[in-house]
Parts: C-alpha cells; sequence; structure tokens
DNA sequence: CTGAAAGCGCTTACAG
DNA sequence: CTGAAAGCGCTTACAG
C-alpha cells in the first residue's frame, strides 16, 4: 500500500496522491507541489501493475518478429520501441523462429499481458494464431499478409514498384538477359517478389522464367550457389536480380572469387537495403526496403486502432514503397558475341 | 471479474479454478478436467495484471542494450529472449542509445513495471541511472562493468585472453611492427582492449604505443582512416589489431581498395566476430566474443538473483572468454628491406 | 479542489 | 480436496 504511505506523509488523500502522479488539472497547486515533493522524498514508484488492473489496459505494445538475427529487423525493432517510448509505451519483445507454432504462443502470452496492441512483424502470419487476441478485441498489425488484409490492418509492400525501378535501371543500362534469383516459393512475399519482377520484365519485353528464374533461399550460400549456375550458361546472363540482399551478396561474392568483376561483367540487384551492403566491395546496388517507415506505420495503426476502439472492424493497409538505390554493382550490360 | 465466470460454469469456486491454472497438485483429477473444459469452451485468458499484482511479481526481465543497430546484439538479444521464453518469462526490451540520461528512464519504467531482475547490456552503465532499481532490492546484471563489479553483478569480458591468443598469431607469423587500432578511450571497454593489447604484446617484446597506436572511433570509417596512416608509414607495419570489427572492416575494404592484398601485405585482425564478418573477401580474422554465453549467464545470474533473495547483498562476477578465431585476413609477415 | 469507498481480477492462508 | 474471504495497490465516479 504504497500510495497510502505517501498520502499519510503528505496529509492527503491517496486519491489525491494519484491525481497528482496522472497529471490531473483539477489538485490546487499548492497541494501537488506538497505531494510531489513527499514522492520524490520518499522515492516512490508506482505500481503499474495495480495501475494496470484498475484501468484495464497495460500501455504496452507486443512486438513479433521472426528472427532478429535478420539483419531487416533491428531497424525496424529501434524505431518502433523509439516511437512507444516516445508515446510512455512499453513494448514486450518476443521472437518466433519462423515458427507458427510460437507465434501462438507469443500472441497468447501478450493477450495475458493485456498488451494494447500486437505488431505482428512476421513474414509469414498464421492467422489460427492470431484468433486468440482478435476475440479479446486487442488490435493487431501485421506485415505483408495481403491474404488477411481484410480482416486485419496490414503494413503492405509495394514490390512492384521497387522491382519496376530496377528492371528498368537494367534496361537502361542495354541488359536484355536478367535471371531472377528467387526463394521458397511457398513464402508468400518471395511470390510476390517474383510476380513483380515479372511484371516489371514483361513490360519492358524481357523474358523471364525458365532458365531466367533461378530458385534460391534467401542466404547468403543460395546467391553463391546461383553464380555456379549462371557461370555455366552459354551466353551468360549480363545481370542478375535476387530476391533479398543476402542472396545478393553471396552471388558478388561467389562472382568475384571465381575472378569476375562486378559490374563490368555482370550486373547486380539485391533487395532490402540491409545495413551491410555497403561494406562489401563493391557496393550493392539495391531496392532499398524502409524498416523505419514500416515501423512507424505499424505503431500508428496500432494507436489508431485503440483509439478508434475498433477491434479490427474494419481494417487498414498502409503501403510501403520500395525505391531502387543505385550503388557500385550495376553497370553496362557487357558487349556479347552475336548469337550462333 | 473473468475467473469468476469460469467458475460458475465449472461449479467450483475461483479458488479452484485458480489452482487448476496454476498446476496445483492438490485438485482432483476429475475436478481439473472439468475446470479446465470450461477454460477451453470460454477462451479463458487470465489476467497477468491481477496476478502480478496479487503476487508482488512481475515474471518479466527487462532487458537494456544500447543500440540494437549495433550487430553486437542481436545475437544476445535472441539468446536472452529464449532463455526467458523457456522460463515462462516476458521481456520488456529497451536501449538507450548510448545516453545515460536515457539509460535512468529505462530503468525507471523497468521498475515501475515491476519487472523481477533488469540486465543493463551496455557499453557504459552509470551507477545513478540504477540506484532506483537497487533500492527496490531488484536485481540487476551488468555487462562489462568492473568499476562496479563490487556493488552489481557482471558478466566480465577478459580481454586478456583473447588478445593474447592474437598476438601470439601474428607473431608465430613473423610480424614485429603490429599496429593497434584504438577507440575512443573514455570507453572502458575501450581502455580495457587497448591494455590487453599492449599487456599481450609486451609479453612477445612487441613495441607498442606511439606509432603503435591508431585512435579509432570504432566504425567502419575509423579503420578506413586509420589504413590512410598507415600507408604513409615509411617502413609499412605488417600487421594491425583493431579493437573492434567494424574498423577491422574498414580497414580490410580501403586496404582492398588501396590496392593491398590482404593478407599478403597486411593481416588484419578484429574484435567482436559479428555475422557479417565473413560475408568479406578475405573473410576477417577475429576474436570471437560469444554474444550467446553473455546473455546466458547474465540470465542465469538474475534467476539466481531473485532465487537467492539477495538483492545486490554479494554480487558475482561471471568471466567470458575471448577466443581467436584464424579466417583469412592474417598471414605471414611479408619480407621487409633491412632498417637503413 | 479533495476524500471515502468501491472495485479491477487474481491468489492464498485459513478453515473445513 | 475445496470454498469463503481478504487483500495486492491503484483509480475514479460520486459526493461534498
Amino acid at each position: 500500500m504504497d500510495i497510502l504511505q505517501v498520502s499519510k506523509r503528505a496529509g492527503v488523500s491517496t486519491a489525491t496522491v494519484s491525481r497528482v502522479l496522472n497529471g490531473s488539472p483539477k489538485v490546487r497547486k499548492q497541494t501537488s507541489e506538497r505531494v510531489r515533493r513527499v514522492i520524490a522524498e520518499m522515492n516512490y514508484v508506482p505500481n503499474t501493475s495495480a495501475r494496470n488492473l484498475r484501468i484495464g489496459r497495460s500501455e504496452m505494445f507486443g512486438l513479433i518478429v521472426s528472427d532478429i538475427k535478420n539483419p531487416f529487423f533491428p531497424d525496424l525493432i529501434d524505431q518502433f520501441e523509439s516511437l512507444a517510448t516516445a508515446h510512455d509505451i512499453d513494448v514486450v519483445f518476443t521472437h518466433t523462429n519462423y515458427d507458427s507454432q510460437r507465434l501462438a504462443n507469443c500472441v497468447r502470452r501478450l493477450v495475458e499481458r493485456n498488451v494494447d496492441g500486437i505488431a505482428v512483424m512476421t513474414s509469414e502470419a498464421d492467422e489460427a494464431a492470431l484468433q486468440i487476441a482478435r476475440q479479446r478485441g486487442i488490435p493487431i498489425v501485421l506485415l505483408n499478409q495481403p491474404a488477411l488484409s481484410s480482416k486485419y490492418s496490414n503494413v503492405l509492400v509495394d514490390y512492384m514498384r521497387g522491382y519496376r525501378e530496377a528492371v528498368e535501371h537494367l534496361v537502361n543500362l542495354g541488359h536484355r538477359d536478367i535471371v531472377f534469383l528467387s526463394g521458397p516459393e511457398e513464402l508468400s512475399s518471395v511470390r510476390r517478389r517474383r510476380t513483380a519482377f515479372e511484371a516489371a520484365a514483361r513490360k519492358f519485353g524481357i523474358p523471364t522464367g525458365g532458365k531466367h528464374l533461378i530458385p534460391g533461399d534467401l542466404r547468403v550460400e543460395g546467391g553463391r550457389a546461383a553464380v555456379e549456375i549462371v557461370l555455366r550458361r552459354k551466353p551468360r546472363p549480363t545481370a542478375m536480380i535476387a530476391a533479398n540482399d543476402l542472396m545478393a551478396i553471396g552471388a558478388l561474392l561467389a562472382a568475384t572469387t571465381a575472378g569476375l568483376n562486378i559490374p563490368r561483367d555482370i550486373s547486380i540487384v539485391g533487395f532490402d537495403d540491409l545495413p551491410l551492403v555497403t561494406l562489401t566491395h563493391p557496393q550493392l546496388t539495391t531496392i532499398h526496403l524502409s524498416r523505419q517507415e514500416i515501423a512507424a506505420k505499424a505503431f500508428a495503426q496500432l494507436v489508431h486502432l485503440i483509439q478508434k476502439k475498433d477491434p479490427g472492424g474494419s481494417s487498414t493497409n498502409h503501403k510501403v514503397y520500395p525505391r531502387l538505390l543505385v550503388r557500385e554493382s550495376t553497370g553496362p550490360a557487357p558487349a556479347r558475341p552475336p548469337r550462333k
């Protein structure tokens, strides 16, 4: 009963102490100053559990990512947490390791914690896992889950825009034989990237699919493997566009090791713009996807949903537009021997 | 009064529901099964705020780092969070951005949240900021704060060991003219690294200080700048050891750009073993510091302090031993023209 | 502008 | 093995 101690010492009721604590304007200045002094003297710290129980909120947001070690996330987490702090909200942080069972578990625990909102920033979000939060009317915002976009608010990445810029850039440099380095097709984000590339390529009359599509794993290793394949092609493709930076970097490293000069012999484009992408030599040309923007939109949407008291009723979708960032790994297409 | 609903529907008291929820062994199996069924039917989720208020704990740990974007931290956070999840503890995550004012703020908020323990994994920890938690008897564990190690439990990095291995490795390769790339001397971790290097060098009769010490900034840029200096030296140093990986990578990139071959012309050693260190060409030889181990020790110590109910009374220090990881950026010292 | 009192949803001695 | 009841520390209509 700590607030009681304070109230006694200050010669007021607990109600008044509480009002001072919460900055209520209807406390006499003199009183509030006295209370404040006592609070400071006693080093009183209010008990948030009690407060939360009473007000029915927790002033915490849950933040779920798939994998912190994926360099995509730190920026996003950083921004989300900074915004939360600025709003006097704490963030309970969890990760799923790409496991939808763990996702369900994370959501449940956040619901038990009574969080005021949940940002599910995982690459795949299983609807069943979200059920429990939705039932409680806890606002949820997802990252890039178009399949659920009618039921849940989403931050949606507009892949079309980014890949169109990339293809256009390469075409302008004279490239016609461009290979797309894909990832596991069961991931919707991968399918959407591939589709976006292909749509852009078609627009410029560039062939796609078949030998222009190399499967990958979204990791450095996949980029390395892709280079092996590319090097064996008779007329060698002049450019590669990867579904993510990690593969682009793998390709860049492997190509360099194999004695190729980038971009003279082959151009490489990534996707994401991870911080480490400027550490390679040459620096990677890539499609920048702003994690700050994603975090900011997710956070704002959560705040909005809470104020609206409109749990999921209407879902809103926010678009984020990637942009091509030309650095050093792209250049003019090498002259090619005429086809036989 | 949600537990009340459950109890009514199950035809028992709230006490019994609570016991079932908490896995008390003294509930009749038949009863507990019935209660469980009702809980499932009703999709009941207990309110943690109420529980926390009652039991006086929150079953949350606070985790404070300086900067998530620093690639040193993701591994640490990942491990800490995984351990927490395994122990049914949630983690409230914050970062200070190297600002001791923000640190004080973070600690205060965690105290208000009633967290059961706080891991302050920042490079510098201001004692004043910790005061408020210590007063409440909330267990704290610090990273690498020897100055506070008598008052607070610490996870301490044994820099000596790591740098001794590095120097020995280089000496065995014939290096005698080794430059240490330092950082801001106001950081204790930097001072300790430099001191560790110098102690090791002395042991092997290698000169230190003076021109063998180049100031840096702990960033890629500092490594680049250092190379400029090194390249101007008349007998060029044959090896560089950096206070962290980022500078080592900067040096590696700049040296490569300047036309040097690594390790043929100069050997480079980093510190930390960041994930991105294998993405360079050549891959960086570096001193590996296990973030997993740091996280595990910090977490275990928190759990220990809580069980001991021994708030800070006795501080325990846990050592973490870095180890040299030889990769590709170190090799035999180049033959040098005889000194005039 | 201030206080008395109820109540948020749990858990836990205590009694049976 | 189970229940009645107190109480964790706040906040907030309500009354004055």
